[in-house]
DNA sequence: CATGAATGAGGATTCATTCAT
DNA sequence: AATGAATGAATCCTCATTCAT
C-alpha cells in the first residue's frame, strides 16, 4: 500500500494474467534494463515497474538477479542467429553475398544497440556468464560455417584470394560494425562524429563494406557503383 | 614513550604526507576499478583499501565519485595520446608509418586494458562525463593530424589510394584494435579463440595491419610475405 | 523444532502483520523524534529502533526523510483541529466561548509539546514543507471561522468592541501560549521562572486570557475577579 | 590544494591577520549559520567557507563547536541588552514608555532574526548552553528592572491598573513579537499573511502595542491618535 | 500464481575533530 | 598564529532477497 501515486492505473492496465507473456514482459524489460546498466547496475525495481510488477516476479519466473541476466543474454543471442540464418547467401554471388552479410551484421547493430550493449556488459563482467547458458557455441557457431562457404566460392571463383580465414573475417566484421554502437559517445564527441545521424550512418556502412572487401583482395569501391564497370572506378569520394 | 622505529610498519605506509603521491595513488587504484566495475559498480571503499587510505580521502582529493572518475578517464586519454604523440611517424616512410600506428594502437590496447575497459564504462553511460572534462577534444585530436599526415604523404607517392578520409582510417584502426580487448570474452569463447594466447595476439596483429593496409591500397600480402622488404618495415616498437 | 510458544518474545512484538499499526507506529516515533531534534537532527534510526523494525521500513512506507516529517507534520495539525473542532463554541456565551478557546489553546500546546516543537522545526526550515502537504490550509481555515463566529456574536452583543479582526485574535491567541512551551528554556532560566511548575502554569493561563479579552474590550480584571460570575464563564475543560 | 576552483580569489582577498577581526569575522559567520540550521544542523564547513578561513581556525578560536555556538548565543543576547538600555525610558511618561519598550522589542526582533533564531536553536536545545554561559542572567536582568520602573510610576499616576508583574508583561510583550519572526513560514502559509511585508509588519506592530497596553489597562488606540482625545475614540479600524 | 510486507547488508557521504608542520 | 592533510565515525539510503499468505 504504500508509496504508489493515488491514481490507479493499476487493476485498469493490468493485462489479463497470462504467465508466458508475463515473462516475455519482463523479459524485454530486463534486456533493456540491463543493457543500459550493465549486470551489476541494473535495478531489478526498475524492471520491474515497467512491466507493471512486483520485483517478487521477477524472482517468481527467474530465479534471481542472474537468472534473468542469463535468459536475457541467451534471448539476444538467439534472436540475431535466428535472423541471420534466414540470409540465404548460399544463392548469391561470392561478393554480393559478403557485402550483404558484412551490411546485415552491421544493420543488425545498428537497430538493436541492446543486443551490443549486452555483450559488452557480459564482456565487462568476464563472459563468466555466457559460458553457463547451454546452446550458446553450438547456434553461433553456424555463421562461422555461412562466412566460410562464401570464402570459399569466392576463392574458387578467383574473386576472393586465397588464404582467409573465417573466423578472421567474422571477427573483422564484428568488431568494424560493432565500435560504431558501442564506442559511438567517446569517439563521436571526441572526433565531432555524430554516430546517431543517417547519412553518417550510410557512410559508415559503405566504409566497412569496403574495408571488408579490400581485405578479401576484392576492388572494393567499384563493385558498389555498378558491377559492369568493376574495374574501372576506384577512386572513392 | 616507546618511540617508533623508521623501519617499523609506519614509515612504510606513506606517512610522510606526499599530497602529490597520494593523489596519484589514489588515481590509479581508481582507474583500476572503475575499469574493472565500470562507474557505478566500482566500490569506493575498495579503491580506499588500496591506497592505504580511508574513503574520505577519496572525497577530500576528488569531491565524490563523479570526480573521481572524471579524473581517471581524464588521466587514461591523456596518457595514450602523450604517448602517442611520441611515436615521431613523420620521419618514416609512409606504409611503414603507417603500419607502426597500426601497432602502436594494437598493442597500447593489449597493454593497457584499462584504458578499454574505461572507455567502454563511459560508453556504456552515455558518453555523460567525457564532456565534463575539460581539454579532452584538445589532446585527443593530434591523432587525426597524426593520420592525415602520413595518409597525405601516401598518396602523394603513390603507395595509398586517394579520396581517404583521416577519421575513417583511425576509426577502422580503433575498431579492430579495440574488439581484441573489448570483446574477447564473448567472441572468445563462442568461436574458441583464446585472445590471451600471445600467438593468437601476434597473429591479430598482423591481421588487423593486412585489413589496414588493404583499405589503403597497400597489396597487403606481398608486403606482409616479402622477407626481403620485411625488416625496414617493421621499425615498430 | 521447538515451537515458540504463543507468550514469548514474538508475540509481543506485533509480528503478526499490521500495516496499519506499523505505519501509526512509526509516525509516532517519527513525530516525537522530529519534534525533539529537528528535520535534519533527527535520526531515522532511532525512529526504527522505537518502532522495533529496521530504517528500511521507514523508507518503505514513507519513501525518504523528507515524506516522514511531512506525514507527521501533517498528523499533528490534522490532530489539533480535529480536537479543536470539538469545542463547539456555538452554543456559548460569546465572553466564556473565548475563554474557553484560548484556554483550549493554552492547554493543547501544553500538553503537546511535540506539536510546537514540530511547529518550531518547521519555521527553521523556512516552512517549506508545510506547503507541500495538500490539505493543510483547508483543515486549518475552520479555526478562523470559529474565532470569527465568536467575535461577531460578542460584537453584537455588546461585549467585545468592534474592529476586531479574527486572524489576528488567532495570532494573539497562539502566540500567548506558544511562546510558553516554544521559549520556556531560554526565559525560564533567565528570568527563573519555573514553566513546569504546574502553579505558574496555572497562572500563566489566567494571564493569557485575561490578555486577550482585555484586547477585545472586555474589562478582564472584574471578569476574572468577581466570584460570582465566575462560575458561569469558566466552563471550560 | 584539493577542490577548490581554479580562479584563485584567495591571496588577493584574504584581509591582512587580525586575530580579532578574524574571531569577529567568525562569530559573525557562526551566529548566521546556527541561526539558519540551529545547533547541529550547522556545518563548521559552511562557517569556515564564508570567513575565508579553514575549520580548524574555528578550533584554533573557539575550541570546538559548543564552545563556538556558545559564544554566538552570548554575543546575540548581549547585544540586545545594550541596546535595550539605551532606551532611557525613565525620561518618559508611563503609557508613551511601555509603547517605545514594545515597539522597541518588536522593532528589535524583526531587524535582527537572527537572534530570535539563536534563541529558538537554543530552546530547541532544552537550554542546555546559556546555563554555562556566565553573566547571562546578569545582562538579562536589568529589562526587568525597566519593566517594573515604568509599570511602577504607570500605576502611581493612574494610567496603569494595579497588580501588573513586570516579569508577565515582559513575557507577553516578548511572546507577541517573537511569534511574528519565529512562525511567519506556518502561520503565513496557513492563513495567507504576509509577514515580510511592511504593511503587515506596521500593523502588527500596532497590534502588538494595543494589545499589552489593554492588558495594562489603558484604552489603547485613542493613545495611538492623539492623547488629548484619548478617551473618545477607542473603535479601531 | 501472485503479492504486500519485511529484512539485512552493502556502500556512499558527510563531518567534526586532530595532527604535524 | 595558521593551515593543509588525514582520520574515524556516524548516518543515510538503496537494494536484493525472502517470507507468509
Amino acid at each position: 500500500m504504500p508509496r504508489r501515486d493515488s491514481t490507479d492505473k493499476w487493476s485498469a492496465m493490468r493485462k489479463p494474467k497470462d504467465p508466458e507473456q508475463t515473462r516475455a514482459d519482463i523479459l524485454a524489460a530486463a534486456t533493456d534494463e540491463f543493457a543500459r546498466h550493465g549486470l551489476k547496475g541494473a535495478r531489478l525495481e526498475a524492471i520491474a515497474e515497467r512491466t507493471r510488477t512486483t520485483r517478487a516476479m521477477l524472482y517468481y519466473y527467474f530465479g534471481n538477479r542472474e537468472g534473468l541476466y542469463r535468459a536475457a543474454l541467451e534471448d539476444a543471442y538467439r534472436k540475431i542467429r535466428v535472423v541471420e540464418s534466414e540470409l540465404d547467401l548460399a544463392h548469391m554471388e561470392p561478393v554480393a553475398a559478403m557485402r550483404r552479410l558484412v551490411e546485415f551484421v552491421f544493420d543488425y547493430y545498428q537497430r538493436h544497440p541492446n543486443f551490443v550493449a549486452l555483450v559488452v556488459a557480459e564482456n565487462q563482467s568476464g563472459g563468466r556468464h555466457i559460458r553457463k547458458v547451454h546452446k550458446m557455441r553450438t547456434f553461433n557457431l553456424s555463421i562461422i560455417n555461412t562466412v566460410r562457404e562464401v570464402l570459399d566460392r569466392g576463392v574458387a571463383s578467383g574473386r576472393f584470394r586465397a588464404g582467409l580465414d573465417a573466423i578472421d573475417v567474422h571477427l573483422a566484421v564484428s568488431a568494424l560494425g560493432f565500435f560504431q554502437i558501442a564506442n559511438q559517445h567517446t569517439f563521436g564527441y571526441i572526433f565531432r562524429r555524430d554516430f546517431a545521424d543517417p547519412k553518417q550512418v550510410a557512410r559508415h556502412r559503405k566504409l566497412v563494406v569496403e574495408i571488408v572487401l579490400s581485405y578479401l583482395g576484392v576492388a572494393a569501391r567499384a563493385e558498389a557503383k555498378s558491377p559492369g564497370r568493376r574495374a574501372a572506378l576506384s577512386v572513392t569520394a
